[in-house]
RNA sequence: GGGCCCAUAGCUCAGCUAGGUAGAGCAUCUGGCUUUUAACCAGAGGGUCAGGGGUUCGAACCCCCUUGGGCCCGCCA
């Protein structure tokens, strides 16, 4: 049974699935498993014949933890305040919506269309202040449970609220005081001191508290995350017991991740530069395949993702997937898989990619490789061509190995041959001029034919052949690359070896 | 110190929440097609399922232990 079909097949009752990003840097590879294992889930929900949605908050709220390697040193002083309160590393906006749109985008282009919160807006409108109210009320049970199960002594001074300073804006150098009528009393480190309305955006519950309280006030029913909060003591754990003795609402099912390692490299972290962003994946990679990256495995598995010669075989393999789809050949689980990599558009258009990473080497032209395609008796969706041709260009300028690329060479290159090779392309020339149908096996079985004749051995005569084009022992399949070229450029190539 | 995941053919892995004669792709070898950016077709060889113990009529699969590898574990998220 499929993975994600075996995980909620016994659930009964409306389902909500939410999943939550803190959009404090570029969003990578890493990050998107979050959200598509959450939309993976939520659609299987659905597959299974079930009610379900699905919600994404962005914790706007959560205040900037360090300069980052990515940020000028100037951040320094926003350290501590909610992202959302922070300016725009560049351009106008927020600090938030900055890392927060380009995500958006990406999601589209997933399929993955939460109800999308902004974890602010909730506290702006007062939705957390009913339960404030109660974690106040109960905070010392809390403290109990946080010390018992995470195993740490919490400080004297400790709170269940983070006020947010109403001078420096920090909602991490605050210390409450009290508490009356919905409003906790502070000092700042920076001498501020005031009070803080929990019916506001004035400050903020901390993360222990503050996800089992979302729990509550969402309605979640299951939520995947990664297994850094999963750990025995974590903060899964320490919430389980909050939600259900404090908030009295039954804990959502977990869903526990592995992280996605970026191959020869490790894992992948926005800190260390380890890690594709999801623009970038998405400028090479087809969403479909990215979905289906995620799709293919069970959640508890790590991902090794090779962005070189390893994405070029989780093409094929998608490919070779999608063509027993269309025979109807595919067992149940693979049905399921094929379905939760759909990306919202039509499969069969998907191209095939590992061709047309060749043929982007040969032509510039679109429309020339659009020519070709229906030639081979392929008719992709002009729009999905278009923009995988861009993906493929993308593919072999930034990733493929130098093995898999190739450079024409000019008519009047240089090219170093010995007399006997030299008499088979001459030989090869001249009867390629009688080929009629410029067409890949007219051309590969001429090849063959001169090479045997010039006495060659066949894998020698290859070699040479490609040397004068390419400057290389090897090469795309030589019919369909010569066929796919001019001829009166092949022959004009040919022709300046042989001196005609 | 604690936790999660992984260990099955030379390589990458499936099979483990149905316990019932060990699988796929690639690689290798044979035959066909007188190579081709990891070509195609037909076939073959190849495994002490990391090791040990337990449960069972029967274990790759369930339980315990050991070994090796990956990742996570103050606060914050």
């Amino acid at each position: 049974m499929y993975w994600g079909q075996s995980l909620i097949h016994e659930l009964t009752g409306k389902q909500r699935v939410s999943t939550g990003i803190s959009p404090s840097g570029p969003i990578h590879l890493g990050n998107l498993r979050e959200i598509l294992t959450g939309d993976i889930i939520y659609k299987s929900i659905l597959l299974d014949g079930k009610e379900a949605d699905f919600i994404y908050l962005a914790d706007d709220m959560d205040p900037l933890r360090k300069v980052y390697p990515f940020l000028p040193e100037s951040y320094k002083e926003h350290v501590g305040k909610p992202l959302r309160d922070i300016p725009a590393p560049q351009g106008r906006g927020t600090y938030s919506d900055y890392y927060l749109n380009p995500f958006m985008n990406a999601m589209k282009s997933l399929d993955v269309k939460p109800n999308v919160i902004k974890t602010g807006e909730l506290y702006r409108d007062g939705k957390f202040g009913k339960i404030t109210e109660k974690v106040i009320e109960k905070k010392d049970e809390i403290r109990k449970i946080l010390e018992t199960i995470s195993g740490r002594e919490l400080e004297e001074s400790w709170f269940p609220y983070n006020p947010k300073c109403s001078s420096c804006g920090r909602i991490n150098s605050t210390t409450a005081t009290g508490y009356m009528d919905g409003k906790v009393s502070y000092t700042c480190k920076c001498g501020h001191g005031g009070e803080s309305d929990i019916y506001r955006d004035e400050g903020k519950l901390p993360w222990r508290i503050e996800w089992p309280a979302k729990w509550k006030i969402l309605n979640v029913t299951i939520e995947p995350f990664g297994k850094d909060h999963g750990t025995v003591g974590g903060s899964y754990d320490t919430g389980k017991e909050i939600v259900e003795k404090i908030f009295d609402y039954p804990v959502p099912l977990s869903l526990i991740y592995e992280r996605i390692l970026l191959k020869g490299k490790g894992a992948m972290h926005s800190s260390t530069g380890i890690n594709i962003p999801a623009e970038e994946i998405l400028s090479f990679s087809p969403p479909e395949i990215v979905r289906y990256i995620m799709a293919r495995v069970p959640t508890t598995r790590h991902i090794e993702f090779d962005p070189a010669l390893g994405f070029l075989n989780i093409m094929d393999e998608f490919e070779r997937l999608m063509k027993l789809e269309q025979e109807k050949k595919t067992t149940d689980e693979q049905h399921w898989i094929v379905a939760l990599s759909n990306a919202g558009r039509s499969y069969d258009t998907v191209p095939d990619y590992r061709h047309l990473t060749t043929l982007v080497q040969i032509y510039d032209s679109e429309e020339r490789i659009r020519n070709i395609m229906k030639k081979e008796g392929k008719e992709p969706d002009p729009l999905i061509l278009s923009e995988t041709i861009g993906m493929a260009r993308k593919w072999v300028r930034a990733y493929a190995p130098e093995s898999s690329k190739f450079v024409l060479k000019g008519k009047d290159d240089p090219v170093d041959l010995s007399e006997d090779e030299k008499k088979m392309i001459c030989l090869f020339y001249n009867n390629l001029r009688s080929v009629e149908d410029w067409e890949p096996e007219k051309i590969h079985e001429c090849a063959r034919e001169s090479i045997g004749a010039s006495g060659m051995a066949p894998s020698d005569g290859f070699k040479t052949i490609y040397r004068a084009l390419i400057g290389n022992d090897r090469g795309p399949r030589l019919g369909f690359f010569l066929s796919v070229i001019q001829k009166e450029k092949i022959l004009a190539r040919f022709g300046a070896i042989c001196g005609d």
